[in-house]
DNA sequence: CTGAAAGCGCTTACAG
DNA sequence: CTGAAAGCGCTTACAG
């Protein structure tokens, strides 16, 4: 065990330079074209290269990520996890994951981990921070986005889709196609998409001069959703099914198929959100409103950025809308192919 | 922007002590219960927490593990990823997690740059390590964990399930239903899970007297499997087909379904690996063998903490069995219920 | 352009 | 038990 870490101290013996050029020449700095390249080459011998964590403590930015998340089952967050990695990477950041329970109370904890290990930045995916410890991070002056997730809070800035535009536009869809009993069983009340998607859900209703039928809270849970579905169907069935997003809405399906024996879209219309990949899998052919996850983490990366530049950069409350993905799920109505 | 970062420095004057007394009572050394509580109080006060960079520095440990993932489409990457995290946090550490394409070349530099964070261990999720990678990690004292990836190198340690053992029982079921045209969509043959279980469900077949009448390389992925799947039925169609894995078996059932119409297990049965959540789900009930990724996680966790602790411990190769996991995508012999 | 020196925020022998 | 001091591996003014 050699435990050999290279330090430019040794580099710069090797190269005969002082200890100061091989910094220079690793951060970028102004050096001569012999003193780089007598540098380089000792470098290259002994195979060093720059402890990251040393040049964190005197330039004060660590390059790392702080993200909190949580629902890793649900296909959306592993799917934004890689392209959010992606995107870091490419700009030299890297990801240090906290994984906390969603429902509360762990998130505090381990975003005051996150603050010890000196992140430049923090995302939770779906998950909000606490009052004490936005304030915490605001002292710090890390800057932190909620991804896929509101607060009103004017210190967090935040990327969400337009989730009661969204939801909006679903029961627009659902009332053209002449659905007269629909039910929305929505995501966790507790979250601000679960909320927004309700409420535009409800206001699109109205507008089309519809009731809604019935609403139960899936919590964003599979089996909670599934058993809320059949809870649905026991008298009066609904025609069409609103589920605040695609993970429950395959529990849904499987058990209004399986359960109940149900013909998808004939006997019953039923639409989700998110469109993740597996909505377009055939067992499914989910009909769901598209969050357009590429450009929600364009849009977070973009934020965290500005404000790792500049802390007094304004903090925005990003809102991007999606379009409804037409597939087999749900009746279509006419003139909407 | 406060940027108000506390330091040991500013705690010790409040408190009255040196600086020295702060760091012990933050590092659990010894300190009078006097001096301890108005070291606390003053941190209190101040909000101070001590920056892990700095004590990395100095101990040489920064509790940051390293981990390399690909795939994450694949449901088991995820599940994995959240135990792992899960098992990691509650004994302090971290993971700062780097994304590969998979298929080699990428997780070079990949791993280097995580060498530059000076992590305490590394871990890589189904993909493996270049002979001059593993080289420094082995001269930087940074044991390396291969997750469900063999490599034939003795420096690096590795967990995987039994997958010659696995996909044996698989052949052993599949001929024990009186299956008699046998085909296998495999695992990548440029990993050594593709390879075993081929070779592992080959040796079963023959050992039953039987033959494959058919391989295809799915190469982990979907589209690649499904269209296998397509080819394998044009003519002579088999009566059982083995898939590498479950993500693959799902794309291999739709297209039998949807596209050829086939019933499942009637016209032909088919048998997965690994067990993620969905193969339970009524659209599929695949039947498959159970990687257990608990306790593959564990054993990781467990050879991580025995190399940071002492780097001359010797290196394992640890393989765990899992059952097979019987539901309804394949005939079931008598007997075996 | 280059080297000597100070310092980032800690931990850890070393005396007392 | 406690404080003064050295040092972890770097970056960055500061002179030259």
């Amino acid at each position: 065990m050699a435990r050999e870490r290279i330090t430019s101290q040794q580099v710069a013996k090797r190269a005969g330079v002082s200890q100061s050029a091989v910094s220079r020449v690793f951060s970028g700095a102004s050096a001569s074209k012999e003193t780089a390249r007598k540098v380089r080459e000792a470098a290259e011998a002994l195979g060093y290269r720059p402890n990251v964590l040393a040049r964190s403590l005197i330039t004060g930015r660590s390059r790392i990520i702080g993200l909190v998340v949580a629902y890793l089952e649900n296909q959306f967050y592993p799917d934004a996890l890689e392209r959010l990695s992606n995107a870091l990477q490419s700009r030299g950041y890297h990801i240090l994951i906290f994984t906390a329970s969603g429902r509360g109370e762990g998130v505090d904890r381990v975003i005051q981990d996150l603050l010890d290990y000196q992140v430049d930045g923090i995302v939770t995916a779906s998950v909000g921070v606490s009052d004490e410890l936005t304030r915490r991070c605001e002292a710090a002056g890390i800057p932190v986005v909620l991804f896929n997730r509101g607060q009103d809070d004017p210190r967090l800035a935040e990327v969400t889709s337009d989730n009661v535009g969204g939801a909006h536009k679903i029961a627009e869809f659902l009332a053209a196609g002449r659905h007269r009993r629909i039910a929305h069983i929505s995501g966790w009340q507790g979250s601000s998409t679960g909320r927004d998607r309700a409420q535009g859900f409800r206001d699109g209703l109205a507008a089309a001069g519809l009731d809604l039928t019935r609403e139960i809270d899936g919590l964003y849970q599979r089996d909670t959703a599934a058993a809320a579905a059949l809870e649905m169907c026991r008298q009066d069935r609904p025609d069409a099914i609103f589920v605040g997003n695609d993970h429950m809405a395959f529990g849904v399906m499987d058990a209004l198929r399986y359960d109940l024996g149900l013909k998808i879209p004939e006997g019953i219309s039923i639409v989700g959100y998110d469109d993740v990949p597996m909505a377009a899998w055939p067992a499914y052919k989910l009909t769901t409103l598209r969050q357009p996850s590429g450009r929600m983490v364009e849009a977070t990366v973009e934020a965290l950025m500005k404000h790792i530049e500049d802390p007094a950069a304004p903090v925005e409350k990003t809102k991007i809308p999606g379009p409804l993905i037409l597939r087999g799920s749900a009746r279509i109505p006419e003139g909407w192919t």
